[in-house]
DNA sequence: AAGTAAATGATACAATGTCTCAACTAGCAC
DNA sequence: GTGCTAGTTGAGACATTGTATCATTTACTT
């Protein structure tokens, strides 16, 4: 279950912590992306005294070991676990997304990869626009 | 030039004032994105007393109405005019970027603007993985 | 069990972003 | 042009978010 995150951690040098495996557990339940003060919250409901701190130098760890992702959504920064889907259609005008399935990517990867040395583990792809209420608004409202 | 900022702005209801003006500009030819604070310094030497509030409203209004995209950068998020490509290879070790040309999604964009009543005006590509530096770090340095 | 370096949490600090409000001005009507 | 008005501005207080420091604790090795 979550042996890919210890196991992750501990080959590259970084022990296993309390105050690591509460955070790794929100972002692995969490259903939707969240910012690093939900984590904190959340996290102190799994380990008691969870500090500040620690959360703010976890959160970017795991990014480094690939377990997390970072996003940027309307509002601020926020930390996924890496399995979440990562392709999305947001709307640039009220901030509303919607996750999408297919993608065409895939491909590209490997091309990547060859060409540059790069260990090409995921994408992110999003696209952007307006959702069908805010075309409305735009005409509308001027 | 930046005929497209002032009727996309007016198209809108906004105003067109000098420190609108300012913002877009430097985003406009700036060759690398910018995080809001180097806005604003580089805003205030287009116009004098450019406020570091309004360029925290600007930038966001920027993004809503399309003229510039907002990016998360290790270190921050950052504002890109909207031209800029926004197709890059991202080392999730150290933060290196590649700026990429090639893509793929063109395709799927006008099917999801069937498929939801989306209006697709663009998209953002983001492969991550290691760069080659960070792939021998890891082995050699656990 | 003991030793040790990594990690933690508290706190102070810095950076980033938001809110309020009086003063100003872009756009419009005349 | 002259005035009107609502949108916008800039200053500064404030709030949030992220970072640095450091004494204490603890996970891992032996
Ligand atoms: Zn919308
Ligand atoms: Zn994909
Ligand atoms: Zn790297
Ligand atoms: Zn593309």
């Amino acid at each position: 279950m979550s042996a890919g995150f210890e196991t992750r951690l501990r080959e590259a040098g970084y022990r296993l912590t309390p105050a690591r495996r509460a955070v790794f557990a929100v972002l692995r339940q969490a259903s939707t992306p969240l910012s690093a003060a939900e984590v904190w919250r959340l996290g102190r409901a799994r380990h008691a005294g969870l500090g500040r701190a620690t959360v703010y130098r976890t959160l970017p760890l795991l990014v480094r070991l690939g377990l997390a992702r970072a996003l940027l959504a309307p509002g601020g920064v926020r930390y996924q676990c890496s399995e979440g889907g990562t392709h999305r259609l947001v709307c640039r005008g009220c901030g509303a997304e919607l996750p999408l399935s297919g993608c065409p990517a895939g491909a590209l990867a490997q091309e990547l990869s060859e060409k540059y040395g790069y260990l090409v583990e995921g994408h992110l792809l999003e696209f952007y626009g307006l959702c069908p209420d805010c075309q409305r608004r735009m005409r509308h409202e001027v």
